[in-house]
DNA sequence: CCAATAATGTTCAACTATGAACAATAAAGT
DNA sequence: ACTTTATTGTTCATAGTTGAACATTATTGG
């Protein structure tokens, strides 16, 4: 019951994913630096791409999109309505829901946030033929789904032999 | 002015990193679930890997190695400390700095949550090639010294042309 | 039709992470 | 020697995120 062979350094999917899970941290705060002059935070761009793309979404469906709690999108999105980006309607048929669409304001902010976050992306993966970064996708969307799947059946020993 | 052509998610790089930010989200949360048995959090495995790593570390250079804040290590070492997973000692040249090493027991707890972690991302990239794993290794890491390197200088202008 | 169950969004208390201000110590400049 | 500057770790107020409890509305089953 020795793990003391084959440290997890050693090990290239292990180095590869710290490499992965390092790289997201400081994308994360650098992302956060280049939208400051928007005056938005990256949690608020991942709302606004998602309302860019899904015009008249529920927060539900919102909250299920970006991995995250229903409470959080009824924090983020009233304080957003505010501001003017976004305008929460009622559902006519199911008067539980509200959906999500743009301003237009919130269309040119969209706009102007995408543009410095591609960027940014652009210029981190610069030297990653296209080819490689079409291949991590198929990796990234394959976790995506079997941790999805995992979170249905909630039972699963993930150590044992 | 107007991006109305080539929308990101048009763009592979583009897609390629919302993959990789979403996995990485969903792999903590996962990784959170699969440490729970041991009675810690994705952050003390962090500190706890590192320890293991590099014996007598500093708390300052723990933190810049984990990308957090100095106050983090502050708030979470004691916490360890009184639960025997890790001994903080002065250093004997330098009075301000703690020294940081894993106890017997925090070595064993570090080892069985290594093994969990390491089994969890196997299973996760069992699809991915090596080549391809150590390929995307190179651009996660180059990314993280990009990144570095940037918050030395802060200023530096991400979407001109 | 009515009761039971489920789904949506909100509120709130708990937890986490952060940066600024601070005390103690070290290093550098004079 | 001593004043100034820098570094290390801590504290604290703040902000972000979460899950549980809740009110409202839909759906299902008798």
């Amino acid at each position: 019951m020795n793990k003391n062979q084959s440290l997890p350094w050693d090990h290239p999917r292990f180095r590869s994913w710290i490499a992965v899970a390092r790289a997201c941290q400081l994308m994360q705060q650098s992302l956060g630096r280049a939208l400051a002059p928007l005056d938005i935070k990256p949690p608020h761009l991942d709302i606004l791409i998602n309302l860019f793309r899904f015009e008249g979404i529920s927060q539900q469906e919102l909250a299920r999109k970006l991995l995250v709690g229903r409470s959080n999108m009824s924090m983020l999105l009233p304080q957003m309505e505010s501001r003017g980006l976004i305008e929460r309607r009622g559902d006519k048929q199911d008067k539980r829901v509200l959906r999500l669409y743009l301003t237009e304001a919130g269309r040119r902010v969209t706009e102007e946030a995408m543009t410095i976050q591609t960027a940014l992306i652009d210029r981190m993966l610069s030297q990653a033929p296209v080819e490689e970064c079409e291949l991590m996708t198929v990796h990234m969307e394959r976790i995506v789904s079997l941790l999805m799947q995992d979170e249905s059946e909630p039972l699963e020993t993930v150590g044992d032999q």
